[in-house]
DNA sequence: GAGTGGTCTAGACCACAAG
DNA sequence: TTGTGGTCTAGACCACTCA
């Protein structure tokens, strides 16, 4: 709540969430915006701007900021959504069980992809998701020891991007992700409950840092039949 | 080439892929590249913006926007990429076959989603995508014959996307994706080279135009071994 | 302290939609 | 014709990085 257009995006977004501003609706105009929050106008334009790429709104020339309809949406996971938020979002109950949280030394393929030295030593860290009672979620991540030297069993269990980013101060900048379909592993079997399912939904993720660094290389192992990936798509403006 | 940032945008593009600048390395100034172009700091802005949303840099405060490795990161393919771009950018040789091109009455659900009334008529198109010879993706679309009246054949074996956008001058606008896993229906089998695959990949998509309409909803089967999804997520920055 | 990007302002002109 | 959003300008001040 520092900056003025973030602050004025999370007041529409309240606004839209009470039922203000209803789908097919429009926002009151740019110009008016600038009344009501005393800015200029392209300080508003940066606020509906957030709310045009969080599917709030889409803007049309000549009309206005039409409100849409969120709930056709869903969630819009693309982006740097965590297991926690998810969660807490579709409001399942949900456990981790962390399985593994060791100091290794990295190996050439994921060492290459956190671009560090071979043999750099990593956080190794297996996790288990639950929700409603069965282990869906398999999550393998590794972590440069270098730039977070310290982790504890229950920092894991908890949110690793709440501990990374509140209590260390470090800004997520960017993740790639990439998803695949492999045949399940003997790990997979191990820890998940996998119903006969022969295969599972494969996320890996590189998360960067905002001074461009990788730190983090996420695999995160997904039961078929529970998976689910949204994804929403704008045309590029700015 | 109308906008002044895309403009300078596409420049830009062009010089990192030409070596000119390399992953690493920052680009000039703000300031700089505002006496280069010619123009002001908001506009060069505006055109770095888009840089990093495709993946091209990452702006660092008190450093400047450094180049990134965009190999590392393949092609962003959360977006609007239709098979046509991505088969292209890909350099792989591909075949689209369209199996099916007929008029049908909506059903219930399909209407739901597309936002018009139980009944209207509907394009529907079969396509399945041939890669090295394998049938691979097989693509069921729905289309609003309201919106799109003439559809031939031959639109369709080439893309559905130019033939929208460059011959009807309709602007696509933003897309939603839902990407699960289902098993295999007697069409998949019939239309695809399954490989004893009993699941599929299955990518939904609604594609709206910019006046909030929805036009197509597409659903995307592809066979598991050969499917890959690659998105890259950005924070929120304006 | 000099240089970088991040935010913000108060204008301007344009393209488009709708009455 | 009026009102809308889209683009663009030429400044200003701030926060941050690095020598």
């Amino acid at each position: 709540m520092k900056n003025k257009y973030e602050t004025i995006f999370n007041k529409l977004v309240q606004l839209i969430q009470k039922g203000q501003y209803t789908a097919g609706q429009t926002l009151p105009s740019e110009h008016d915006l600038c009344s009501q929050f005393n800015t200029s106008r392209e300080t508003i334009r940066k606020a509906l701007n957030l709310l045009s790429q969080n599917g709030y709104i889409q803007k049309v020339r000549g009309k206005g900021s039409v409100v849409l309809d969120r709930n056709k949406f869903k969630f819009p996971v693309s982006g740097l959504t965590s297991f926690k938020e998810l969660a807490d979002q579709m409001g399942q109950e949900f456990r981790t069980n962390v399985h593994e949280l060791t100091l290794v030394k990295g190996a050439e393929d994921v060492c290459r992809q956190l671009n560090c030295e071979k043999n750099t030593l990593l956080w190794r860290l297996v996790r288990s998701r639950e929700i409603s009672g069965e282990r869906i979620i398999l999550d393998k991540d590794y972590i440069r020891e270098d730039l977070i030297p310290s982790l504890t069993k229950e920092e894991a269990e908890r949110s690793l991007y709440d501990y990374i980013e509140r209590d260390l101060g470090l800004e997520i900048s960017f993740a790639k992700k990439e998803i695949v379909v492999e045949a399940v592993t003997e790990e997979d079997e191990a820890f998940l409950d996998l119903n006969g399912h022969q295969q599972v939904v494969v996320i890996r993720s590189y998360v960067y840092l905002s001074d461009t660094t990788a730190f983090q290389f996420t695999e995160s192992r997904h039961r078929p039949d529970k998976f689910q990936f949204v994804d929403f798509a704008r045309r590029n403006k700015v």
